[in-house]
DNA sequence: GACATTTGACCATT
DNA sequence: AATGGTCAAATGTC
C-alpha cells in the first residue's frame, strides 16, 4: 500500500514540476531542454533535471515492482519492509524562532502559507508553556504528512520555536490566487498555536507590519551530511545577490547556506531581521534546486 | 450541523 | 519507567 503512495506522489512531484515549468516558460511546454540563455534558463534546466530525476526514479519503481522480492531494488524493498515496521517515520525536520513583537501582537504571526489544524497539545518536561502539536489541514483530503509543533520559549516569551516535520505534498494555495476562505479563515486556524488569555488579545497588526527575528536550523542531520549550498545551486545564489532581491543588502546577503542530506532542507544559520516569512518562504521553497 | 479545538488516554521511543 | 507524539471523544464556535 505504501508502495502505491510512493508511486503516487512521485507522479504528482512530476506533474508539479510540468506545471513549474509550463509556469515560468509556457512556450517551452512542449519540448525538453532549453537552449536559451535568458535569465530565466537556468530554471528551465534545473526544472528538466528534476522532471528527469522522477521520470528515472519512476522507471526504476517500474521495473522492480513486477518480479519477486530478489529482484526488488534496494530502496523497494526497504519501502516494502517499512510497511511491517512499526517503527515512527525518520521524517525531515527543520525549526524556526518567530519573534513577536509584544504579546498582544500574537494574533497578527505570519502566516506560513499553509492550513493547519491542531491536534494536540502537552505539557512538556521543562518548558514552562507547553507545546502545540499541528498538521496540515489536508492530511485526509490529500494525504499532506506535514507536521509543525509550536513551543512558546521560557527564557523569552515573545519568541515562538516552531518545528517543521515532513513535507507538504498537498497543492497549496498561492498567495494571490488563495480562494476566500482560505485567505480569511478562522484567527485559531490561521495562527494555530498557544495563545494567551483572549482578553489579553489586542488589535492584530497587519502582517507587513510585523517585525520578524527568525532562524532557520536543522537538528537531526548529522553535520557530516550538510553541504555548501551555493556551490550546488548557482540559481540561489543569483536569486540573493541579484539587484533586485530582497534579501540584497541584508544579513540574509552573504550568509552561508547549507543544503542537507538529500536535499531535502535549506538551513540558514543565523538570525536576520527585516525579511518578511513570505520571502524566506518564497526562497526556502528552492531547496529542489539543492 | 459542520468544523475546529481541547484534553485525557494510548502508544512508541529512549 | 519517563517522556514525547498522536488519537479520538467531548466540547466549543460559527
Amino acid at each position: 500500500m505504501e508502495f502505491v503512495n510512493l508511486i503516487q506522489e512521485l507522479n504528482q512531484g512530476r506533474n508539479l514540476a510540468h506545471q513549474l515549468r509550463d509556469h515560468l516558460h509556457p512556450s517551452l511546454s512542449s519540448s525538453s531542454s532549453s537552449s536559451s540563455s535568458s535569465p530565466s534558463s537556468n530554471g528551465i534546466l534545473l526544472i528538466d533535471q528534476i522532471l528527469r530525476s522522477y521520470e528515472n526514479a519512476l522507471s526504476v519503481l517500474a521495473g522492480g515492482s513486477g518480479g519477486g522480492d530478489e529482484e526488488i531494488p534496494p530502496i523497494i524493498a526497504a519501502v516494502k519492509h517499512r510497511d511491517v515496521s512499526k517503527k515512527r517515520k525518520v521524517m525531515a525536520k527543520w525549526s524556526e524562532l518567530v519573534k513577536i513583537p509584544s504579546v498582544s501582537a500574537i494574533g497578527a504571526l505570519p502566516d506560513d502559507g499553509f492550513s493547519w489544524r491542531k491536534y494536540g497539545q502537552k505539557d512538556i518536561l521543562g518548558s514552562k508553556f507547553p507545546r502545540g502539536y499541528f498538521r496540515c489541514s489536508h492530511r485526509f483530503a490529500q494525504g499532506c504528512s506535514a507536521t509543525k509543533l509550536v513551543q512558546r520559549s521560557d527564557n523569552d516569551p515573545s519568541m515562538y520555536e516552531i518545528t517543521y516535520r515532513g513535507k507538504h505534498t498537498c497543492n497549496k494555495p498561492l498567495h494571490s490566487n488563495t480562494p476566500k476562505q482560505e485567505q480569511n479563515p478562522p484567527q485559531s486556524q490561521q495562527h494555530p498555536m498557544p495563545m494567551p488569555p483572549k482578553q489579553e488579545q489586542e488589535e492584530p497588526l497587519q502582517q507587513q507590519d510585523v517585525p520578524l527575528c527568525l532562524t532557520v536550523s536543522s537538528d537531526n542531520v548529522d553535520d557530516s551530511l550538510r553541504r555548501p549550498f551555493c556551490p550546488l545551486s548557482p540559481l540561489f545564489r543569483s536569486e540573493v545577490e541579484d539587484a533586485q532581491s530582497p534579501f540584497r543588502g541584508s544579513e540574509l546577503e552573504g550568509l552561508e547556506f547549507w543544503c542537507i542530506g538529500d536535499g531535502d532542507l535549506v538551513s540558514v544559520p543565523s538570525s536576520f531581521t527585516n525579511i518578511s516569512m513570505g520571502d524566506l518562504e518564497e526562497y526556502c521553497s528552492l531547496e529542489s534546486f539543492c
